[in-house]
This record gives structure tokens, C-alpha cells and sequence, in this order.
DNA sequence: TAGATTGTTAATCGATTAACAATC
DNA sequence: TAGATTGTTAATCGATTAACAATC
């Protein structure tokens, strides 16, 4: 697996992105692109898409520009989507249920294997193939299974204790879509989706939305 | 409604963040934080916390701090707030449901007053108070209601005709949770939530965390 | 070979941090 | 008043863009 250190979070933040957009060209059977027209099709410099992928090492060819394919697997592989992960869901809300029937996941290698909720009333009961457990199973769940990835879908008041509660049981990874920002040891990776914030950023958008034919005026209107 | 123009994206995106601490401090009934603590709470700076805060206007008071509740109330108004907006969810699959359930929303402002899917079997079911509407009644429907927002919970597919449907009835907002980026017109305000992104920043950052105890190297291995 | 386009260095731009005078 | 902490300017740092030599 390749390791990289020194790569800066914008950067690594535009991958997903990348990798996006190279799976559509290569649906479309466009099998070589210039960073010139990557960056028009992604809104962004020609520059910046060569700088990016320079982090990594030389993916294109002088005079030809990027083998789609190519690029393609190499930034999958830069996100460790070359291996499989298995997750594990806390909360079989709504939410929890989304997630586990979200088919794109396993395709990127992230295997939903478990849910678990306190409600006795959804135990046994199943998501797809998956069987609803208790979370008092979850210890002994945890030590009879390889499980890296916990996706914390409950009310923020039950998000920390569960956070805690799996990764002292081996988990190394929490995807976090409680409102609320965890404090956990520095060795477990969190990565939190916050609906809310994404949602005042459309409200922010909506109040400001700068009208390009409009003059610009910095002034703050009341 | 307080518009704000010329502020960088990179404060705007801090801003939710802010609110949910100060929200927190409120429950806690603290009343007064200064720079340098609410800098410790939420690991920035207290200069940049005094920097983003003057974007917008001096809401502070030397020597003393900052009144939680004024800045929790200002920081709400910034981000629009201070009025509601009616939002429809197009697509009442597991994600769809689980939006329309999120009561948090609500009570920001964001009150969700239709839900729309194509398949037939679900007309007229119930998402909490809300009945599932078929989209073919949707021109109809935006004709006769203020619709802001469509939240986009479908398959990628179908999320650019949609979008192109409501906006050009008369939604001003998309808050996109298919996996494509949208290209709407310069006026249409899209928000996108790619949670696959998440997982892959999740997954880059399994690979590549960087443990502090270790010496930095900058050498990539295999 | 000539044309195209990368990889990479240098220049610019913007964001964060530091410092301190203003002032509560 | 003295102490504390902001608002704000200046310095630093990092990220993006421009330029061009290397090379396919």
C-alpha cells in the first residue's frame, strides 16, 4: 500500500473529486485527457490539476497528456481504495439504514457487515442481509470481528460513549454524522459529515449569493 | 437580512462550527468566552478566531471577550438564520426518509413541506406528517407553494433532469446528494454532499496517518 | 523532426499567525 | 486606574497560478 506524508489537505481533499470525474470519462470510453481539458471540465487551472498529481509522482506523458485508466486506479489507490474495509453501522435509523443500502460503498471496497441499535424492537430485524444486533453484543462482537470502520448514525448524546466504547475495542476509524465534533486519542481517524453545516452553507449562499452583473461593492447592506 | 460580500470561503465555512460551539456554551450556561478560550475549545487560534469574527463586524468587547449568546445570535443571522425556508425532498428512499425525520432542521429554519419519488407504490404514505407525492405533480406543486430548496436524495441518474425541473420552477437552492456534480445556471445555489468523498478522505487518511511518535520522512514507500 | 503537453521552478496571491495599540 | 482582551495592521506561511525547459 502506497504511504505518502507531506501532502497537504487541499490537495488530498480534490482526490475524491479526481477519481470522480476520471470514472465518468472512462464510462463515456475517453481513455486519455490533457490537464488542460480536465481543468475545464472540473473548474479548475490546468496548473493545479499537474501540481496535484505531481505530489504522487509522474502519472502523464509529455506531449500525450493522462491515460484515464491509468490515473484513475492510481488516485483510487492513493485513497486505499485498493483494499476492503469493513464497517460497521451504530444506529439502524433512518440514516443507518441509508447507509447499509447504499450499494456504491461495497464497490469502493467499504463492506457494511454489522448494524447495531439499542431499540429492542428493530433487533433481528434486517437491513438488506444484514441482521439488526443489540449494542450490549457489540464487545463481543467486535472481538470476533476484523472491524475498521464505525459509522456513528445517533443522537450526539450517545455519539461520544459509543465512539469510545468501539475504539477501545480495536476500531481505528469513525465516520462521524452525530452533530457533534469528537474528541478521541490522536491515533483513531474521525471524518465527519455535518448535514447541518452543509445546510446553513446553502443559507448562507442563498442570503449572499453575489449576482455577477452586479457591481461588486464590499459594503455590508442592512 | 444582513448581506455580506468580499468575505473569503474559507471563514464562511468556519462559521457553522462556531455556532455549534457556542450553542454548546449556551446549554453550559456560559455566558462570556474570551478569544484565547474558545481558540482551546475548538484547536484554532485565537487570532484567527478574531480575524474571522471582523469580517462581519466587532462583536466583542475589549477586555472583556465575547457574550456568547450575542455572537451565537449574530453568527445565526450571517449564516440566514433569522428567517425559515420551505424545503421538498425529491427521492423518499432511506436518505430521503431520514431528512424528513431529522426534527434538528426545523428548527433552524429549514422546514421540509413535500416529499417527492417516482415509484407508485409509495403515493400517499407518510413521512411523519408529510404525504409522498408523486414528481409528476411537482410543476404543480411549485406553482402553488414557495419552495427555496429541493434536497436531491436520488439516484445520479435522475438528479440533473430534477434539478433542472425545479429550478426552472422556481427553486433558487439544491442541496445535491447524488454523486455527480450539478451544472446549473450561475444563479441556482447548489450544495453538495458527496458522501463517498467522506469515506475516501476517511479511508486515505487510515492509510496515510501520521503518527507523531515517528520522525517525518517525506519519501513515499511501497 | 515538430508539436504538444507534462513536470517543475518561480511568481503571485490569499490565508493564517503574530504583534501591539486601542479601549473596555 | 490597572489588567485584560479586543480590533487591526504587519509578517509569515502556504497554496495557487504562471512560465518554461524537458521530453514524449
Amino acid at each position: 500500500m502506497a504511504r505518502y506524508e507531506g501532502v497537504s489537505v487541499s490537495v488530498i481533499r480534490r482526490l475524491p473529486r479526481y477519481h470522480r470525474f476520471l470514472y465518468d470519462l472512462l464510462q463515456k470510453d475517453i481513455h486519455r485527457i490533457s490537464s488542460r481539458e480536465l481543468a475545464e471540465l472540473m473548474n479548475l487551472t490546468a496548473s493545479q490539476i499537474r501540481q496535484d498529481l505531481n505530489c504522487f509522482g509522474g502519472f502523464g506523458q509529455q506531449g500525450y497528456g493522462y491515460n484515464v485508466q491509468h490515473l484513475h486506479t492510481e488516485i483510487g489507490k492513493i485513497l486505499g481504495l485498493d483494499r476492503t474495509y469493513n464497517m460497521i453501522i451504530l444506529g439502524a435509523g433512518n440514516l443507518g439504514q441509508a447507509l447499509a443500502n447504499y450499494s456504491k460503498f461495497a464497490r469502493w471496497g467499504f463492506k457494511v457487515i454489522g448494524i447495531f441499535d439499542v431499540d429492542p424492537e428493530l433487533d433481528g430485524s434486517m437491513v438488506r442481509d444484514i441482521p439488526i444486533r443489540m449494542v450490549s453484543e457489540l464487545p463481543r462482537y467486535l472481538k470476533e470481528n476484523d472491524v475498521q470502520i464505525a459509522a456513528l448514525t445517533l443522537p450526539r448524546n450517545q455519539a461520544k460513549a459509543m465512539a469510545e466504547l468501539v475504539t477501545a475495542n480495536g476500531v481505528k476509524a469513525i465516520w462521524n454524522f452525530a452533530h457533534t465534533d469528537l474528541k478521541l486519542p490522536e491515533d483513531v481517524i474521525v471524518e465527519s459529515v455535518h448535514l447541518s453545516d452543509s445546510l446553513m452553507q446553502l443559507s448562507y449562499n442563498m442570503s449572499n449569493y453575489k449576482d455577477k452583473t452586479q457591481k461588486k461593492s464590499r459594503t455590508k447592506e442592512k
